[in-house]
DNA sequence: TCTGGGGTCCTAGGACCC
DNA sequence: TCTGGGGTCCTAGGACCC
């Protein structure tokens, strides 16, 4: 027997974290809103069915929102990940390989344990019913024999009724099978971008069926090996593994826009330790360490006819670090030698790389220094203390007090999973 | 006025090595 | 008849994902 996955995706993730502390919104038309408050990027189905699409902007929608009543909320990234968290726990109690492919989707491969569960449609049924008891979200669960057919799975089981949140494709009939691909476009197969739709459909290949059917040879040598695997896993052969063990970043990026238009050194400034220091967080937390620091600073590209600065610098460590510090430090330094007066900056962002294991490192011949064992102390307690209190609790002077240049958020929700002083009330 | 923030992999071409 | 034959590393650009 080969390999089963099955993916497990929650609905409308943003949204249904936001609904499960406010039960009154379950039915309420509502979307939750990019950083800025600038897109939408989570819709409820009721919010869908006015029109509103992924990614709107909002301002563009704002007056039918209101007509119809539509409720937008600023993301809250601390809840979510916090209960993407719980959902994944929960998924390892079912079955130990679990790949974590997104905030709200993962990958497990079942079957080693299908016999525990008396088969997939039982085994989805209880995954589904388990994460809705013990975390109020809804999901559905696609069963194939790839990954790339799982996703298939999930697709079809969540816009389609009669699958009740649970599709296992290798369970139906060849005639359901071939008519399901059929009947859906190539653009949901996963893999397939805006790009390659339309040179898709230019061959006459416009269905999930086509391109199953498809010559993979032909396909590789038009649109590259990528796509080729995509066609052989739509035909049942396993070409893309999961990937349970998660492998470290090989850069990390943080980078915002701001709040309104920056153009002092000062809050640059603020806001590249800033960024800096989240990265550097991200860079403990994965054990490793950056051999240098990118930072980079934008103006509005939207706006052309204004004068735009578009410029970054690579600062080379004298040795590898993970130290919030010296990052930061080396991004501020960098700063000063891109920044102008005179422009309106939108965004500024820190990229840390390239990286390499903290534990594998070699000492430099010429630049050996001492290990700073002060400086490890100093961030083990930064962490420790974020951790238990928040990010971004204790932080260096040089992020700023003010800081009104952060990013707009006029309508986030509290951190109820993770703050004490925010927990849900009940009265 | 308003425009998100992350990531990955593949390919092609050039520089350079013996 | 002849223009060698392998390699690696790096970068930029393009595509994709959520």
């Amino acid at each position: 027997m080969g390999p089963l996955f099955a993916l497990v995706d929650v609905n409308n993730f943003y949204v249904s974290c936001e609904r499960v502390f406010q039960p009154r919104l379950e039915g309420v038309p509502m979307v939750v809103l990019s950083n800025n408050d600038g897109c939408a990027v989570a819709r409820s189905n009721e919010a869908k069915s006015f029109g509103i699409r992924m990614g709107v902007r909002w301002f563009k929608v704002r007056d039918l929102a209101r007509q119809h009543g539509i409720l937008a909320f600023s993301s809250n990234y601390t809840l979510y990940a916090d209960m993407s968290n719980r959902v994944v726990s929960i998924l390892r109690e079912f079955c130990p390989d679990v790949e974590v492919y997104s905030i709200d989707e993962s990958f497990l491969q079942v079957e080693a344990v299908l016999g525990l569960y008396g088969g997939p449609l039982s085994l989805g049924q209880q995954i589904k019913a388990r994460i809705r008891d013990w975390t109020g979200l809804p999901v559905c669960v696609g069963f194939g024999p790839t990954k790339t057919l799982a996703k298939l799975a999930n697709h079809l089981a969540k816009k389609n009724p009669e699958f009740n949140g649970v599709c296992d494709l290798p369970g139906l009939p060849e005639v359901a099978l071939r008519d399901w691909m059929a009947r859906t476009a190539v653009e949901e197969v996963w893999g397939v971008g805006p790009r390659t739709v339309p040179k898709l459909e230019a061959m006459g290949i416009r269905t999930v069926l086509d391109l199953r059917n498809a010559p993979p040879k032909a396909i590789r040598s038009r649109f590259g090996v990528v796509l080729e695997r995509t066609c052989y896993e739509l035909r049942g052969v396993s070409c893309l593994a999961l990937e349970d063990a998660v492998a470290a970043r090989q850069q990390i990026m943080v980078s915002r826009s701001f709040g309104r238009t920056v153009t002092t050194l000062e809050e640059l400034s603020e806001a590249v330790a800033t960024y800096a220091a989240s990265a550097a967080e991200k860079l403990r937390e994965q054990g490793s360490e950056a051999a240098a620091v990118h930072v980079f600073v934008l103006t509005n590209r939207f706006r052309p006819e204004e004068p735009q600065n578009n410029v970054g610098r690579l600062m080379a460590l004298p040795d590898p670090s993970d130290d919030t510090l010296r990052l930061a430090k080396a991004a501020l330094a960098g700063l000063r030698g891109i920044y102008r007066p005179g422009f309106a900056y939108k965004k500024a962002g820190v990229i840390l790389g390239p990286l390499s294991p903290k534990a594998g490192r070699q000492q430099g011949l010429l630049t050996d220094t001492p290990v700073g064992v002060r400086g490890e102390r100093l961030m083990d307690t930064i962490d420790t203390l974020n951790r238990r209190f928040g990010r971004g609790r204790l932080r260096t002077g040089a992020s700023g007090t003010g800081r009104s240049w952060a990013m707009r958020a006029g309508n986030r929700t509290p951190r109820y999973t993770t703050h004490w002083e925010e927990l849900p009330a009940i009265s």
